[in-house]
Formats: structure tokens, sequence, C-alpha cells
RNA sequence: GGUCCGGUGGCAGAGUGGCUCAUGCAGCGGAUUGCAAAUCCGUUUACGGGGGUUCAAUUCCCUCCCGGACCUCCA
């Protein structure tokens, strides 16, 4: 992609503002990722692929890209995860990080640069938890190091809240050690079987928001481009650790722009264990192709509430078969190109507008169709700009070892047909069909693909 | 209760102060086919309710209704 301006959402602008790289030679991201405890969901992916889509554009238009994407590898979930387990928590987050790692893998979604483990900084936690002793931001008190919400003036301006109403509608209990019932955790202390490291306070572990301001300082420096993750990250994580940050760093701006994706529902509803409706990113695997599901995901804007169901999957699955069946002709006489319509750089310019990217290459695949070469080529080239045309159409329609038994059952309906027994010639591909293949007779013979 | 976001045709989902028109899926009619599939051509259906601003509002403002997110560790 070239040329175009990009422009982005600020959560904290509450407007769409044009991106100015605070370096134009190096754009500098980044991105939650996951605690360790379990497999991950499709709301995660959706902030993954959000991710992905926004370093995919920046690439295009920037000569270097640096994303950071932490894995978060000590927190209470994950103790409490691997004692039901009876599980060790190094195997629990170790195996966690592989399957999340093939996932990710699965759906197409490109590795960080760096991939920081919260375990592997706690140096950095430290020393950054020390500044802020220091900066008078942060006292000790009981074996814990708290964050003090009242030394800040500027807190809540990110999340736009005052600290005044967060204490009335606070619905947790306030420990005792707290001096300010805003404050928050920046260091615990720990008992024999949780996890900890020494520290001047104590044998402890991080708290939650501190690590991702450590090591976003540690790859990125005091200020970057652009922080991102789900919206439900707003507050309190990204509100404490802009806190966090501006405060350990006061001359620095920290992330220039915030970037939020919209929760995703399932049939209309939250995704929750009690519901029924919650899925890993695993079971829809299990059932779907990865580039449909990667579709589905993207024919809605990344800040819309997105209704994830069955038939938006099937909806997506027919959309891609019909790309991929616009390439079928030039198959492996397709060449990239930068060169894509300016219709699709202008709508992902403006915001990561997916859907409308994708309208222009419906456009290119209905004039692929008729035979443009031209058309399939930028076609591929926009799809594989997000990440999709993974694959080559025959792989997409015949990839089953079981090409030759159909082969052969296609042979003999040809005969059938030529002898006009087109009862026999529909059983056959009424058989396929029960087998998940379409039989499609054209004008150079039969050809058939996989449902 | 507080803060924020949103309500567009059967469904999904863009967009805009006025232009013939998003787009896709589904539906309907037709071409093609032995019949299908795929493809092509045509086609029906809309901007939550009520006020206001304006020559003109789905688009701006107010209000009501409805849905969603967040409100101390959920992407």
């Amino acid at each position: 992609m070239s040329k175009l301006n990009l422009s982005l959402y600020d959560s904290r602008q509450h407007k769409v503002v044009p991106f100015v790289a605070l370096d134009p030679l190096h754009v500098r991201l980044y991105f939650c990722g996951p605690t360790v405890y379990d497999f991950l969901h499709i709301g995660n992916l959706r902030a993954m692929l959000t991710a992905d889509i926004l370093v995919r554009t920046l690439r295009s238009l920037y000569p270097k890209v640096t994303y950071v994407r932490n894995i978060t590898d000590v927190d209470d979930k994950i103790n409490a995860r691997a004692k039901l387990n009876n599980e060790s928590i190094q195997s629990l987050t170790q195996r966690t990080t592989q399957d999340f790692h093939q996932d990710m893998q699965s759906m197409y979604i490109l590795p960080p640069d760096v991939e920081p483990r919260a375990t592997e900084h706690i140096n950095d936690i430290q020393q950054m938890i020390s500044q802020l002793i220091e900066n008078g931001h942060a006292y000790a008190a009981e074996g814990h190091v708290l964050f003090s919400v009242p030394s800040y003036k500027d807190y809540g301006h990110l999340s736009g809240r005052n600290p005044e109403e967060l204490i009335a509608g606070a619905r947790v209990e306030v420990a005792t050690y707290k001096k300010h019932p805003g404050d928050f955790v920046l260091w615990k202390p720990s008992n024999d079987d949780e996890p900890g490291w020494d520290s001047p306070w104590g044998k402890g572990r991080p708290g939650w928001h501190i690590e991702c301001s450590a090591m976003s300082y540690r790859y990125l420096g005091e200020s970057f481009d652009i922080h991102g993750g789900g919206h439900d990250l707003l507050f309190p994580h990204h509100e404490n650790e802009c806190a966090q940050s501006l405060c350990c760093f006061p001359e620095s701006q920290f992330a220039n722009i915030w970037v939020h994706n919209a929760m995703l529902l399932v049939d209309g509803e939250k995704m929750s264990k009690s519901l029924g409706n919650f899925f890993t990113i695993r079971e829809i695997l299990a059932q779907h192709n990865p580039e449909a599901i990667r579709f589905a995901l993207l024919q809605a804007h990344y800040r819309s509430v997105l209704n994830f169901s069955q038939a938006g999957l099937k909806e997506a699955k027919q959309i891609m078969d019909r790309f991929y069946r616009a390439l079928s002709a030039f198959e492996s006489d397709l060449d990239q190109t930068d060169d894509l319509p300016e219709a699709f750089t202008e709508a992902m310019s403006d915001d990561l507008n997916t859907p409308k990217a994708l309208m222009v290459m419906h456009q290119l695949a209905d004039q692929a169709l008729k035979g443009n070469k031209e058309a399939a080529t930028q076609l591929k080239s926009a799809g594989q700009q997000l990440g999709l045309f993974n694959t080559i159409p025959s792989k997409w329609f015949q990839n089953t070892d079981k090409a030759q038994q159909i082969e052969a059952l296609i042979e003999q309906r040809n005969t059938a047909k030529k002898a006009r027994d087109f009862t026999t010639a529909d059983r056959i591909r009424d058989e396929l069909k029960d087998q998940g293949i379409v039989l499609e007779d054209s004008p150079n013979g039969t050809i058939w693909r996989q449902i």
C-alpha cells in the first residue's frame, strides 16, 4: 500500500485522527497479549486479528515496524488454574503458550517482532517500581507496593473517568493497606506455593498492569506510536499503564494513539461459559476453514460490536469460494503487485475499514471472473494484504487425499452421461455430494470441489 | 447509579446534508445446463420513536425507547 495517509481512531481523543509516526523510519507499537492459562477464545482472536491487520497495513506504509505483543505468564488466574489441574505453573504456561502460537499460526496471524514474557522481565518491572517510589507515585505497605492514584493529577484521562466517581461505584472491598481506594497493586507478596521473586519489598510478584509498562519501555522506549488491545482493557488496565509510565517518565507521552477493538458477541450476547456460547479458537477451527473465519471477522469494522454466528461463517466460506474461483483461472500465473486499487487502500487507510475494502474485492472478483487478469492480480494482492489467499485455488477446492477415488467416480459418471444414463450419473453425483464433493460440468470437462 | 459506544432493508454490514445506486448473502424472475453446480443478466425490501435546525436529514441538535461495553486485574 502506498501514498495514502493512514487515519486511526484514537480512544483518548474519541475521534479518527491522522496517524503521524513519531519516527517515519520506524513505527513502534505494543498490543496486550494473552494471559496463558487456557486456550484462547474467538474474542481474543478478534483482538489479535485487529493488531495483525494494523501491523500488515503499517508494514506496507513504513520501512520499519516493530510490533511487540507480550505474554502474561504470571497471574493469579494462572496460579488458580495450575492448582485446579494439579499441574505446575511452568508446565501450564508453557503448554498454553504453545497452543496459543499454534492457533495464531493456523489463523495466519503474523508473529510479533518481540514477544516478551512477564517472568523474564522481573528486573525491568522492579526497576520501574523503584523509580515510581522515588518519584513519589508509589508506596510500600504490608509487603505490597501500591500506585498512588491521588499523586497523579491526570489519572482517568485516557478512559474518561474521574477517580472520585470510581470510588463511589467501586464494587470491591478496599484493602486496608491502601491509602486511597483507587490505588492499585504494583507488587504483591507471595506465599511459598505462589511464584515469587526477591525484591526490596520482600518476596513477591508483580501486579498485572506494571508488566506492560515495563516491557513496552524496554522494547519501544518511553514514547511510541500505538498501544492497543480489546476495549475491555481500556479501564483499568490501560489507564493504569498510562499512569505508571507517565509517572515514571514525566517527560514522555507514552503511547501516541490508543487503538481498541470492540467486543464480539455470540448469538447477540457476550460470550460466557455459563451461557454455553463460549468458543475457543480450537473449536471453531475444527469446524471451519481458517480463512473463512478470518473473513467473517473482517466483515465488520474492528470498532463495531460483531455478532459471531454460524450463518456468518457459512457466508464467509461461500464468498471465499467465489474469490478463489475468481483466481483459479490464473492459478499460478499471478504476480504479487503493490498496485492495489485506490478504493481498497483508501478504505484501509480510513481507520482500517475492512468491510469497505472487502467491497472492493467483490468488484475485483466480478472482473476477474470475466477474465480480467489484472483484476485477479489485484484481488489476490488485496486479499493477501488482509492475510487471505494463503493457499492456491486448487488446494483450496481440492484439499483431500481421496482425489483418485473421486476422479474415478467422475469417469464412471461421464461414461454414464455419454450413454444418456442420467439415473446412474445423478446417483454418483449425489453420492459424492454426501461426501462433501460438489461437481461442476464445465465446457472443459467436469471439475470437483469440496464444500 | 456513573462513563462511553451503538440502533440502516429477511440477514450481515458500509456510507452520506440533496445525486439512479453501497456491497455481500438469502429471495424472486430469466439465460445457461439432460438435470444440477458454477457463471451471467434483471429484481423486491431501509435508515428505532418523537421533536427541532435547514430550501432539503437516514446523515446535524434535543429527547425518549432499545441494545451493548466498562466501572480495580475479561481481548
